[in-house]
DNA sequence: GTGAAAGCGCTAACAC
DNA sequence: GTGTTAGCGCTTTCAC
């Protein structure tokens, strides 16, 4: 069984709406907009031509003329699956798209295609959007960085590539996140600590690793063996194990996601390894992951829903020309949990 | 610190090309849209004049003279926050932004306002988008099954509400699949099963629990207690404990989500109740809640990004004009692990 | 195969 | 406060 669209009439047009309220056009679209520049019997009379017409304005002729789109695109890096699946993107967009919905904005996702990378930033150049959003990525953000001279964009995380001085860019203090909660396993008697890194080409692996690495050289310590992983638990898991298999001992373990250190527990906890008695365990995101892992992690919270909101908020601010902060960065705090 | 946005010199038109490239508007216009009816050399032309000039057409422009804007609208009903936190939508989602990522096609996340209801419609109808998505919601998608007159709209899982005999839908076969997992239970031995039903509102809630009465009066069998949720965490163990409290004895239990089965695992563990062993549990929904279970979850698997990508493609045919099925049933299956 | 001309439906000066 | 007049940058007949 096969059907096909329906042929809609023509919608009606401001014209028609100002013919029947006996107005003209430019009226019709004062009070569309919200002008105040109109008498309450004009106001009324548009108002009623346009319920019984069921008028809705058309957004390309009203982007073409205001040349505004009220909406704004959301750029989400690499593979989609990826992103969906992890509670950190899920966090940003719903932040984004909360904070969006109670403005005149309106989000497009713009998932950067693999097969012609140019394609995004035609679209964004291309007037469709007023702003876009650039989450965190590998460091092959520099086309994003170069867009930035031709329309509003907010990162979301720092850029690793040399970016603009007029960039707008919001994030947490990755480095002094990772330092407190190196630490924080130091104040707990811990002396060999090793670290499950984020991937070394973005600005959250690196500036994690950097923290790590500061704490224990500020104690006095000498640092403990380093895996990398890309964040993932599957990452997380497999890092472990390099990390065992290398058969330097430690005492406590700094991940750089909740991901991977839930999966390194997992792991931890199959080899009869106790946690916190044996290894003590701490990481960075206070999702699900942190919230279930066995035992329950003991970790740095990063506001990540408001981190999208914030994101969303500069955005508008900046397409507005209302002034904004060049860099927002958002307060992270200790979870104590189980896992120390 | 801060910073206004950069004053940037107009971008190319069309115009602009065509004076550079020697040619006229049209064959621009027929360049950049793939026209065969270019010469070579023309193209050639053309195309350098686009590359040196970083020419990228204007979407509005374009949109409001070809009356089509190569975007469709994926609308969000209710809480933006209960939506990515549930598995079910992040992974229509994932399916609907890949497959849209391999089409022309842009999506748009539009968040049901609930200040503001109207907004979404007016949005819907003033052109922005070529079509919408809309998802399974409750009873009061009236609004949704009436746009279906003015724009393409592709139904994720069937409206509750009487809807044209020509819109398009793509479902599981709700009440099957809780048929067939009831009658699994009862082909284990179990006599007595409870269930805990979704909304009544929303047909997924709806047809499950149709399916679980009817597997079990085919059986000759009485129904077990009925407790219902809404498919969250939270409402799978406030259900349970309704119903231990009601004091009715059940050897089974059929869930209309993982995520309610998920905890209502963790509340028969509480109290002693062993699974499989007191009473065997299975559910609908092949996702985290499932696998992460304790025990690990028998459950029917639907085929969540596939709809996704299922929905996208049905929208994108049927804005083309292309022949479409009214009705898609997508296949699910059991998936056996321990809880039975 | 190519160009000229006529809009698409709206906003934004500007005059009244 | 209201109407008139130009476009916004593109697609699309329709001649040639």
């Amino acid at each position: 069984m096969t059907t096909r669209p329906s042929a809609d009439r023509a919608a009606p047009t401001l014209e028609a709406v100002a013919e029947r309220a006996g107005v003209s056009r430019s009226t019709v679209s004062r009070v569309v907009n919200g002008s105040p520049k109109v008498t309450d019997e004009a106001r009324a009379a548009v108002e009623r031509a346009i319920a019984e017409l069921g008028y809705a304005p058309n957004l390309a002729a009203r982007s073409l003329a205001s040349r505004r789109s009220h909406s704004i695109a959301l750029v989400i890096p690499e593979a989609t699956s990826r992103f969906f699946a992890d509670p950190y993107f899920a966090a940003i967009v719903e932040g984004v798209a909360d904070h969006l919905a109670r403005s005149p904005y309106t989000l497009t996702l713009l998932v950067a295609s693999e097969t012609d990378p140019g394609r995004t930033a035609r679209y964004l150049r291309g007037g469709g959007v007023d702003g876009a959003l650039i989450l965190s990525t590998h460091s092959d953000d520099r086309s994003y960085v170069e867009l930035a001279g031709h329309l509003p964009i907010v990162f979301s995380g720092r850029p690793t590539v040399a970016h603009d001085e007029n960039a707008v860019i919001v994030d947490i203090d990755n480095t002094s996140a990772a330092r407190t909660a190196t630490e924080y396993l130091i104040a707990h008697g811990r002396r060999r600590i090793a670290t499950i890194a984020g991937p070394q080409d973005m600005a959250a692996g690196i500036d994690r690793l950097a923290g790590w690495l500061d704490a224990i050289v500020s104690a006095g310590l000498d640092p403990g063996p380093i895996e990398v992983g890309d964040f993932t638990p599957e990452a997380g898991a497999a890092a472990l194990t390099r990390l065992l298999e290398r058969g330097e001992a430690f005492d406590g373990l700094f991940a750089a996601s909740a991901q991977m250190a839930n999966a390194a527990l997992v792991e931890l906890g199959r080899r009869g390894i106790a946690v916190p008695r044996d290894v003590s365990v701490i990481a960075i995101d206070n999702d699900r992951f942190a919230e279930e892992a066995q035992p329950p992690l003991t970790t740095m919270e990063q506001p990540t829903t408001e981190q999208g909101a914030k994101i969303a908020e500069m955005l508008v601010r900046l397409i507005e020309g209302r002034p904004v902060e060049r860099k927002t960065i958002m307060a992270t705090r200790l979870i104590e949990r189980a896992s120390v």
